[in-house]
DNA sequence: ACTGCGCTTGCAAGCGCTTTCATTGCACGG
DNA sequence: CCGTGCAATGAAAGCGCTTGCAAGCGCAGT
C-alpha cells in the first residue's frame, strides 16, 4: 500500500547513475558533469525524493544539527541573537535544536548530555558553564562549543561575548559623570547581572560613591518586577536618584509606575536599563541603557562555525563589547 | 590518539552481554533482567558511554526530534507556547528543532521540507498552510502534523487552537456592550490577525454600528508601533473612541503615547489588545485584553504526541478557546 | 521425566546514506 | 600511435544502532 518512500537507489536508477553519483549531486553539485547533473536532478522530481539525514548523518558523521542552549524564550534579551542565529543557519543547511536550561542553569547537564547524543555539530551555550567536569567532557569531545554572552578566562573551546563586569563599571562611571550620587541596582538572579552589579559598586565605591542599595528579583525579569521594585523603593532608608536595573524590562515597568505615582523620570528619578531593547527607544522617557549587539554575537557564531566547518581555526575569544546608550530616562 | 568514542559494543563487552541487550536496557530498560541491568549500567559508566542517536534513529526510524515552525521569536505571542511545548517534549526525551518561517511563512515549504529530510516525528505548525499542495504533500507523509493557533476546516493531522474570527466577534460585542460608538482597529498583516479584524467588523457592523476604521501595521508588531498607531490617529475624520489593537505590544504603546499626549486612557480613550500578555495586568492602567491559553495549547500537543507515540488514536479538531479579560483600560 | 510456557538473551540482517579506492574514458603532448 | 593525466563515475565497505526471530533456561503441570 503505502508504497515505501524513494530512497537514493531509486533516484539513481531512475537517473541511470549509481547512489553515489546522486550522493555526489547532493552535497558537492559541482563535481559531477553538467549532463549528468541535469539527470538527477529530474529523477528527483520525477520520484519527489527527499533525503533521508538521519542516515547521512549517521554515514557522514555530520548530522547538520546545532545546539542551542538559552534559560529560556519568553522575554528573553537572548532572542534577537538566538533568531539571526537560526536564520543564518539555516541558510547554511543546518537545523537548530533549541534546548532550554531554565533559571540556574538547572537542566544544563542534561541538555549538554543530550546535545552530544545527537551529536550535533556545535553546541552554542548562553552564559559560561561553570561546572568544573562539564567543561572538560565538553573538552574532550570533538565537538564545537561556542560560549556566549561572556568571556571566561579560558573558554571551553571558543567564547564570544562581552565583560559583564566592565558593562557594570562603564555604567557606574557614566552616571557618576552626570551626577548622581545614590544609586539603587535592582539586580535579576542571575551570575551575569550579579557579574555587573559588582562592577558597578566596586567602581562606584573606588570613586568615591557611597554603596549602593540593591534588589534582588527572579529571572525571567519581566515589565511586572519593575512595578514591585518601585514600590520597594519606600522601604529604603533614603531615595536613591537613579535606579540602575538588571534589564529593560524592569526599567519601563519601574518608569510607569513612578509616573503613575506622580514621579517625573527623570527630573525626580533617573532609571537606566539593560539590554537595549528596542522599546528602550520608544518608550515615554526613552530609556537610558547598555547596548549589546546581539546581531554581532550571531554574526561571529555564524563566522566561527562556517571557519571550522572549512577545517580552518579561529580566535577562541571574541569580544563584542557594549555601549552606554544616553536616552532620557537618566 | 583520540581513542575513538565507546559503542554499544564497547559497553556490551565490558557488561559480558550482547549489543542487543544494551539497546533494549537503554530504550525499554523494564525488559532486561535486574541483574543484567545492574551490569550494563556499570558498564556504561565505566566507558562513559553517550549513545548515538543518529545511528539510533536510522536503525529505529524514530528520531525522536520534533519540529516547531514559528513566524519568530523576537517578542511573539507564541513564545509562551512553545517554551511550554519544548519543556514537555525534552521531558519525554524528544528534541525540538526550532525553524523560523518568518513573516508571510516565506520560508515555510523550505522548513518543511528541512523537516520532512530530518525525518523528524512530528511537526508543528503555527498558523495553517494555505498552500493546497503543502497540505497534500504533508498528508501524504506518515509523519504527524499539529496545526496550532488555528482551527481549519478540514486539519492536515491535528489541528489545536480557536477560531480567530470568533475572537474578534466576540470583542465587538463586548466594547458594543460597553458603550463604543466609533472603534479603530489596529491590524497586523498576518492572516490571523485579518481574520480577527474581519470578525470584530461583521458583528459591529451586523449590530448596527458604523464601519471600524482601520489601520495596518508590519508584523512582528512591536511596542513602537503602538505610538505610531496613536499619532496616526490624529488622520483620522473622526477620532475614535477606542482603538481595538492587533496585539498587546501596539496597545502599550499607545496607551503610552497617548498619555504622553495627556490623554486620558480609558477616559478619553479606551484601548484593547491581543495575546494577554503577563504585561497586559501590570501596565498602568492594565489593559483589556483576549486571552489565549498558550499553556494548554502546549498541553494538548503533548498529548496528542504522546497518545500518536503510543500508537493511539485522537481528536483531529482540538478548540482551546479565548477569553476576553476587561481590565481598566476599555 | 517430559512438555510447554514465559522470560531473557543473542544472532544477524538491515536502516539509507557517505566515502575511499579503483576504474573508465577521453583529451592531449610527444 | 601511445603514454599521461585528469575528470567523472561505480563498487563496496562501513557508520552504530534496532529489532524480528529463535534459542536457552528454569519452572509448573501432568
Amino acid at each position: 500500500m503505502a508504497p515505501r518512500a524513494p530512497r537514493l537507489d531509486d533516484v539513481a536508477a531512475q537517473a541511470g547513475v549509481s547512489a553515489a553519483t546522486v550522493s555526489r549531486f547532493l552535497n558537492n553539485p559541482e563535481v559531477v558533469a553538467k549532463a549528468t547533473a541535469e539527470r538527477i536532478r529530474a529523477a528527483i522530481a520525477a520520484t519527489s525524493y527527499v533525503p533521508n539525514m538521519a542516515a547521512g548523518a549517521l554515514a557522514g558523521s555530520r548530522t547538520r544539527l546545532i545546539a542551542a542552549l538559552v534559560p529560556d524564550i519568553a522575554a528573553s534579551i537572548f532572542n534577537d541573537t538566538v533568531e539571526s542565529m537560526i536564520d543564518g543557519l539555516a541558510s547554511d543547511g543546518n537545523s537548530v535544536v533549541l534546548a532550554l536550561t531554565g533559571p540556574d542553569n538547572g537542566r544544563l547537564e542534561a541538555e549538554i548530555n543530550m546535545a552530544l547524543a545527537r551529536r550535533v555539530d556545535a553546541i552554542i551555550l548562553t552564559g559560561i558553564v561553570t561546572n568544573a567536569e562539564m567543561r572538560e567532557r565538553l573538552r574532550a569531545n570533538p565537538v564545537t562549543v561556542i560560549e556566549t554572552w561572556g568571556l571566561p578566562e579560558e573558554p571551553i573551546d571558543v567564547a564570544i561575548g562581552f565583560s559583564h563586569r566592565a558593562a557594570g563599571e562603564e555604567m557606574a562611571r557614566f552616571l557618576r559623570g552626570r551626577g548622581y550620587r545614590r544609586p539603587h541596582l535592582v539586580v535579576p538572579r542571575s551570575s551575569r547581572s550579579e557579574r555587573r552589579a559588582m562592577g558597578f559598586t566596586d567602581r562606584w565605591v573606588r570613586d568615591g560613591g557611597v554603596d549602593p542599595t540593591r534588589l534582588e528579583v527572579n529571572v525571567p525579569s519581566h515589565f511586572g518586577q519593575g512595578r514591585l521594585s518601585y514600590r520597594a523603593l519606600a522601604d529604603l532608608p533614603e531615595r536613591p536618584d537613579v535606579v540602575v536595573c538588571g534589564s529593560d524590562w524592569i526599567a519601563q515597568g519601574l518608569i510607569i509606575e513612578a509616573q503613575a505615582a506622580g514621579i517625573r523620570v527623570p527630573d525626580q528619578l533617573a532609571v537606566t536599563g539593560f539590554g537595549n531593547l528596542r522599546m528602550a527607544g520608544d518608550m515615554r522617557p526613552t530609556i537610558t541603557s547598555v547596548d549589546i549587539d546581539g546581531g554581532r554575537i550571531a554574526r561571529e557564531v555564524l563566522r566561527v562555525l562556517r571557519a571550522r566547518a572549512a577545517g580552518e581555526t579561529t580566535e577562541t575569544k571574541i569580544d563584542v563589547g557594549f555601549r552606554v546608550i544616553a536616552r532620557e530616562s537618566a
